[in-house]
DNA sequence: GATGAATGAGTATTCATTCAT
DNA sequence: AATGAATGAATACTCATTCAT
């Protein structure tokens, strides 16, 4: 009887996904100290099995970075489509990134990645331009906002680089604790971006 | 025949510093895989005689992160004790701030090792300690704003919060060219945070 | 699919023995200054593979003093259970020891990690608790001759210890060939402690 | 006014007995493990000054090697010519090196040298040409005992090994505490011996 | 496929030794 | 003479990666 290929493909991406579910938790707790052991033990499988699923430690890291900027871009999408005022929309996008600690731990991850040169140039770049799209998204935003009156003047990119600076930043001292980051911060930070 | 130990003990002093501003430099490039050969090699010397000056890596990480944070501290009290109103001295402080490479530096540092379980909570503990105090004198310029009315109204330590917030970020983005934080994002930040 | 655990577990027992007689010889060799690497080239193995079996030097240093007091000690059980008198079973113990190099490696590496303070004095204790253990087999032994009429009377833990301590400094001369232990020697032995 | 060359000399090697008693009683205790700081520290002195004594560490360890040898067989001689029968001066030999603690270090040290492949064998071919010199006392007295009726008979240089031996490693428990070694062990020491 | 035994490049750290002061 | 700054060879230990079972 011949397997049944696509359910072994749906399989593997399943399981590549479980290793990236538990690399990316990881990564963010140990940063690039981590060890591809770690995330074994995470996933509860073994070493080796992580690397039947992926080449190498660099490989996995890629895979954990751009998963996390595809899904802040999703969440960014989903917030433009929804009905309403641009300040409700960011009003969204900030409650819903603050509440999800994994995009804290993507972000953590992203920074020291980019920070450190362990990573060549080639896929510094590439990160970078998914994360100039995402910030894209952003400035559309904020151009709507400027347009239907309810985001204050200005050049749409820095004030795009300051809002997703700002709720970076708060979700990474939130998750870690190290400094306060709830209701009070985001009306705060609303009023800061209104008009 | 001794030498002369005063002298002996300024130099020590001396070689000290350098050997932390070589660190510092280093840590901010390569995060926590930072080597001490690197560290070494930066200061132009030999492993050993780093040393013989830090007893273990991550005395001499602890010691990099503690400057940091003190000469933080240090830019925000002249910031504190200038004539003027409020916001003249939050613009000074983001003006200054940003335009020393260093701080970008220390802040990276601080991250990783906050964000990372290589230090034992003591260290960190410490390392939290010392933000707190930094972060109260942004506290008080913020109450100092509110009274004199040049900052808008609203809880000071969300406030503050932001602010270092932005400021921090903006840093580590500028200085990987990663976004751009120049005047006129120092200018949407005075908006921001004005009445 | 997993492997045979069963015999994963028999294999891996049979590993660690071939590491500790690599060791064992080596220590004894070398001393204190063994280097992991001697002791993964005896065995024919790299460095790392050691200490997939071993935590550290010191653990693989314990095991290998822990495992000649063992076995010394099971020498003299068996000596104890032989049928006769008390000073055939002397002999028997003087012959059998004597005859084993292992155990003169053994006690020489005993020697030196009693003799550093590179252990704590924890570890210490224990070695000299089952020193103590052994010794006492060889009172039981002594008293044993002095009622059958076999060995001089006197204070059994005196000539305990001067028995134990004359076979064992023969067996670490004789090793090194520093100075001669035979059958010649065995038998003034044997007057000495006879009646 | 010229120097007193003498004089010069002659602190010369006052200092140089300094450096070697520190030596002595640090290698004893640390064994082969024994840094030049230690023994430095021990003299009261920085590392540099041992060095304008000692060639290297390994001449150090010579020397002191070779003064244990030279003083046990100062005291083996000068047990010689005492008066009276050669039990008497075995016991005299007995009390007298059990009572003196540097004996002990220096035949740990010795042990360890021998033991080790640290000392090239042109080394320790000395060391143990002077041990078989030493031994050649005993043998002497050994026989002058047996002559006069107060040692048993046998083959006089086993039965020196046997009594060399004895005292050799009483000195060592002793020291250590690993084992007593009193007024008590001596008698029976003294009863094997005896004919 | 899944495991974990085995390897060895890489790294922190120590310490003997040199030498300028 | 005496010190201790400076070096770098040596060594314990880690961990990514490979591969036989």
């Amino acid at each position: 009887m011949p397997r049944n290929v696509l359910r072994d493909t749906q399989m593997r991406e399943q399981r590549r996904k479980e290793i990236l579910d538990a690399a990316a938790s990881v990564f963010a707790r140990r940063g690039l100290l981590t060890k591809i052991d770690d995330i074994a033990s995470e996933a509860g499988r073994s070493h080796g099995y992580v690397y039947s699923y992926f080449k190498s430690k660099e490989e996995l890291l890629l895979a954990v970075i751009k998963r996390g900027q595809d899904l802040y871009g999703e969440q960014l999408n989903k917030a433009i489509e929804l009905e309403g005022k641009a300040s409700d929309k960011f009003r969204y996008i900030a409650t819903k990134v603050l509440s999800q600690e994994s995009n804290a731990d993507s972000y953590m991850v992203l920074l020291q990645a980019i920070f450190t040169d362990l990573l060549d140039d080639e896929e510094k770049k590439k990160i970078r331009e998914r994360g100039k799209k995402n910030r894209q998204l952003l400035v559309q935003l904020i151009q709507e906002g400027q347009a239907d009156g309810s985001v204050r003047q200005g050049d749409p990119i820095h004030l795009a680089t300051l809002f997703a600076t700002l709720i970076q930043n708060l979700m990474l001292l939130k998750v870690r604790e190290y400094e306060p980051a709830n209701e009070t911060t985001i009306q705060l930070l609303m009023q800061m971006i209104g008009p």
